[in-house]
DNA sequence: GATTCATCATAAGAAAACCTTATCAATATA
DNA sequence: TATATTGATAAGGTTTTCTTATGATGAATC
């Protein structure tokens, strides 16, 4: 097993080729420079031969300076990824649900093309499936709806997503009835989300299991396409609409209180988040809501 | 600056995911390895979380995982380097005189086909730079027709060299007169080939100095074309005859006692020759001579 | 809930490793 | 020949690493 000061001492005196230069050098006693190397010689077999006006490598010596060389290569990348130092560079891990996920991919795309030595690996999923794989260190990153409630995750106010009722433009909406007429357009978070807005708009109603189905689209991006042509209404986030809005043929209702979803960015408390994960998101939080993230 | 043992138990408690299992796996303590662990999340913060049934790797726990084997790749190239085990890999560097160096070049060249691994750095140079080649390091293997008297290079008897008098085919040479008329034709080693040569053939002749220079080429392989073509007669080592004789237009005169040129094989002495050229040098004499290269 | 077991952290002391001081041998220089 | 320089080595002081013993915590069992 080789001492890595024994090492150092190898590489100052193949470079300044005395035993008492070395030392000197190293702030060391000659006398140890010389058991270092007589540790290593035992080792390795002879390293160098003692000349009078300096050492001169065997091949053995040389060999052991291109290993030195390797191991400082080898710290050297140590120490960038633990420092962090490049904040615009490496694998960014993100797990969101797919309303904010489509809200954020455009931006996604303009980091990367700004910052090409970025790479992003985003994944849609409901608010369990964030939790798991960030719990599970799958994704340094994640989007929920709800603050989680685990000492194993910090989570940070990321943004608020307002819920928008939309509805076909020629349609009337003034009560319950009216939304029973047109029928509901659903999707993975349709039903959460119309039960929130709706029981705000609409007290008391009957609920949103009593209004018939007359669509499902898995990706919120197509689902303004059935509403558009008549076929139903829906409840979505509106950053999901306006980044995907058709344009003339839908309509937002606007009744009764405003129902707004806060969005948690949750990440492993046991350790500190990356520098390129900070910097990443602080950008999305500014580009998509122009606040400024407040990460812990 | 971290500890080669600290490292090692990382790697094994990585894998193995319990202290005191790698405590076991190592020989030591559970106390010990916990003070490894210790001192390297002093250095680099923390590793790992401690879990009740496995510990679980930060990120920066899995950088460090990636140093070790780093370490472990650079440690296993060393070992490969030092211990020579494959003596059919890597660099031979050569220095020998024209004459033999002609005679090895196809025989380097067949070893190269055999050995697509070796590469072979190959010089022809007088006696005196070989020995300055091989002093300095510059060459491992150098060849020289006079055994040195240095305590720093190994001089191992490699072959004998036959030195042959050839003459155009339809010359008669019975006489130093007969020389004469002939005249000589030169080459690098061409006044101390002839000069040992003919002393013996016709001692106490006038000296080769006496005998018309008829032409000069400073290239063996090339110097049977003049005498073929009856310009002159010259003394060449045998091998060099044999591997570039033209064929009918050249005769060997048999006359007198037989002149042989010893050549020696040195290398340095104050390290361990590397195990390619052992190989190398043992195939080259065998090839040559037909017998065994006796190394020291 | 109480008890037992397994596991890791930590304190204290023993053992090992590393460093310094002092001396000697070899070589080069004046 | 005398002196200076340099590296090796012995001996002892200092620091690091290891072991032993103990305490704290969490999980499993009764």
């Amino acid at each position: 097993m080789m001492n890595p000061q024994w090492l150092r001492s190898f590489v100052v005196l193949a470079e300044r080729g005395s035993f008492t230069r070395t030392a000197d050098q190293l702030g060391l006693t000659q006398a140890a420079v010389s058991q270092h190397i007589h540790h290593l010689e035992a080792q390795l077999g002879p390293l160098l031969i003692r000349r009078p006006r300096q050492v001169e490598l065997t091949p053995a010596g040389q060999a052991l300076l291109g290993y030195c060389d390797d191991m400082e290569q080898a710290e050297k990348r140590l120490n960038l990824r633990l420092s962090g130092a490049d904040d615009r560079q490496g694998e960014i891990s993100l797990i969101t649900p797919g309303s904010i996920g489509l809200s954020l991919y455009p931006l996604l795309l303009d980091l990367q093309a700004s910052y090409p030595g970025l790479s992003v690996r985003h994944r849609f999923a409901p608010d369990q499936d964030v939790l798991e794989g960030v719990r599970n260190n799958h994704f340094e990153l994640g989007l929920v709806t709800l603050k989680p409630d685990d000492p194993r995750l910090v989570a940070c106010h990321f943004a608020d997503e307002p819920l928008d009722l939309v509805v076909p433009a020629t349609a009337t909406v003034n009560s319950w009835e009216d939304l029973e007429s047109l029928g509901f357009i659903d999707h993975p978070d349709g039903h959460a989300m119309a039960s929130r807005l709706l029981s705000r708009v609409f007290p008391g109603n009957r609920g949103i299991r009593s209004i018939a189905c007359k669509g499902f689209v898995n990706q919120v991006g197509l689902i303004l396409e059935p509403v558009a042509r008549g076929f139903g209404f829906s409840v979505i986030p509106r950053y999901a609409r306006e980044a995907y809005a058709p344009g003339e043929a839908i309509r937002v209702v606007e009744m009764g209180p405003r129902v707004v979803d806060a969005l948690w960015l949750i990440y492993r408390a046991e350790w500190p988040l990356s520098a390129r994960a900070r910097f990443v998101a602080s950008e999305l939080a500014s580009r998509l809501t122009g606040e400024t993230l407040v990460l812990v």
